[in-house]
DNA sequence: TTGTACGCGTTATCAG
DNA sequence: CTGATAACGCGTACAA
């Protein structure tokens, strides 16, 4: 309500004066510092941020964009961002777009106008559809979990984390093991076939055995966990932890006991991944930790683009255990090869 | 980038005839109306936001304050919140303020001068903490879940959904259920006990047993569970889901069979609920619709402030079945008596 | 119907 | 070191 003038006028000093003296500028006597900063603390002045922002041109806003805050992969990040920009002084307008991508691009821009920069969780739109909001307006614009080429982003050492969960299952005996995909037009799911294959062609006599595409949701795992049984699979790698869970769940309802006939691995470890029976094993990813990053990757103004990736670590519960060579007396399953969408792939 | 002044010039009017012509005023012919629209079309013409805000008053912002985005229960109001802002042309400025009541009173502050409206969910924030806040600033502000004099509400029929659950473990033969309750500063928990003690009191032999207040997390549950057994419980409501996963969870660790030894009711139905084993039967509430109507609320002006119950619904799952007699032979437990804090309880 | 001019609250420039 | 004063971009009385 009290506006800078009536500061200034309280303390006896001209705009201008009370201005510099509130923003710790140079050119100020301590006296009439002193002055003004009672002035302000007695009328309890607080800046108006649109004032602010007009002559400044800076909003002292971040923007997040998420394709739903209610998935505890984007909450974590959301959290994440939350703290960092709130430490940093500024805070965040968040948009969730409910996984429509298609209004994401106007999501984007109804947020761009009011805020400092982008943080942006949008892991399914297309490369081509993602670039032109990139560059577009003015605003910095920080990636997590994906990577493009116009733009910083934050995301996590996936190829380590296929390795660290494949050696694992290897180490326990399982030589052929199921992966459950992410959705085709995923940047990170590209990522973990790119890794397993790489892995699965340096490997030798082991292989992975590709069980498709499905939604990143417990419903998806439970159709990968019928996929998995029928193929006659040991141990099954999920694109996530939500993945994971629909997974295990189906696989105790059909009666095959986990980790005894078949193990679980998930992907990120969320926080339901450690509450569950059997508590899931995981690689886990530093959620939190990529949004704070985001955040000042945001400020970071490098010449090129800087691709920041984090490591991850996979976290061995109860789901996973040695592969019982007695399990099922199904002929060897014919292990169709990954496959890679090389649109996303190319990155 | 470009301003309402290149627009005007390009359309060859006046600013004030463009500006009125793009905000849909009167007064103006339809010539130059399309002219000026053609005009802001071709050059790409968006408001700046902090220069209309400077003028108007308005942000076109709405602010919500939550202790955890990570938190399912507050996800999904965020969500409801989120929605009805876009929906309405309004962005949404998020603060999650990591369960520490003490720094609410400062976010709410900073967060209440960029914003048109702000809502809350401080379920643990004392009244007399909370009250200043809501009038202070002349900002409009609502609250979910959790009702106060001063400020429009929206919250849930609590003592219905408690009666639903109860009538439910009574007609099982459940005579005696434990109640474990949530934080002793948590204005629903006080709802929920208020309902217990009115519905154990007239209904005449059976009876509520207070387990005693814990964290409403996994980890609470898990307490609670044990306190539930050595109680000799044969049936429990909890606080909300996190807490009933927690019991059943811990249940299961200790052999105990649900819901065959022990019924277990949960309150929110979050995402989770559905989708453990047993599912969880559970007070479902309409968490998206209450942030929906905190939106609403905000703009409501009415004299007094308005104050939504929204409706509950008891959704029947596979955690609770009838009472077996032969459970255990345990003493009949004594019954303490449920115990509400009046401080908070008072309203 | 249209245009001019002022004000919103700050920051920043430029004389004093 | 200090104080006028000019932007910042837009809405809107007021005048034409």
């Amino acid at each position: 309500m009290a506006t800078l003038r009536d500061v200034a006028r309280a303390a006896g000093v001209s705009l201008a004066t009370a201005s510099r003296a509130l923003s710790d500028a140079p050119h100020v006597s301590a006296a009439n510092r002193a002055q003004v900063a009672r002035a302000a603390e007695s009328l309890g002045y607080r800046p108006h941020p649109a004032a602010r922002a007009l002559t400044t041109g800076s909003t002292g806003t971040v923007g997040l964009v998420v394709p739903d805050l209610a998935n505890p992969f984007f909450a974590a990040v959301a959290k994440g961002v939350q703290a960092r920009a709130r430490e940093t002084g500024r805070e965040v307008l968040v948009a969730d777009t409910d996984e429509d991508v298609g209004v994401e691009p106007d999501v984007i821009e109804r947020l761009g106008d009011r805020v400092d920069g982008l943080v942006l969780c949008s892991p399914r739109l297309p490369g081509d559809r993602l670039a032109p909001l990139l560059t577009g307006a003015g605003r910095p614009v920080a990636l997590v979990n994906r990577e493009a080429p116009d733009a910083p982003s934050v995301s996590f050492d996936i190829a380590d984390g296929v390795r660290q969960a494949l050696d694992h299952l290897r180490a326990l005996g399982h030589d052929v093991v199921a992966y459950a995909g992410g959705p085709r037009t995923s940047w990170s799911d590209a990522e973990r076939r790119a890794a397993l294959s790489a892995l699965s062609a340096g490997g030798g006599a082991d292989t992975v055995l590709d069980l498709g595409s499905f939604r990143p949701t417990h419903g998806g795992g439970v159709q990968a966990a019928d996929l998995a049984l029928a193929a006659g699979a040991t141990a099954v790698l999920c694109f996530n932890d939500l993945v994971a869970l629909g997974v295990l769940a189906r696989l105790h309802a059909r009666g095959v006991a986990t980790p005894g006939d078949v193990s679980v691995v998930g992907f990120d470890d969320v926080a339901a991944a450690s509450l569950v029976t059997p508590a899931l094993t995981t690689v886990a990813v530093p959620l939190a930790r990529a949004g704070r990053v985001a955040v000042d990757l945001l400020t970071d103004d490098s010449p090129a683009p800087e691709h920041r990736r984090l490591p991850v670590e996979l976290v061995v519960r109860a789901s996973t255990a040695p592969a019982t060579q007695t399990h099922d007396a199904a002929p060897a399953p014919t292990p169709r090869p990954l496959t890679t969408d090389p649109e996303v792939a190319i990155r």
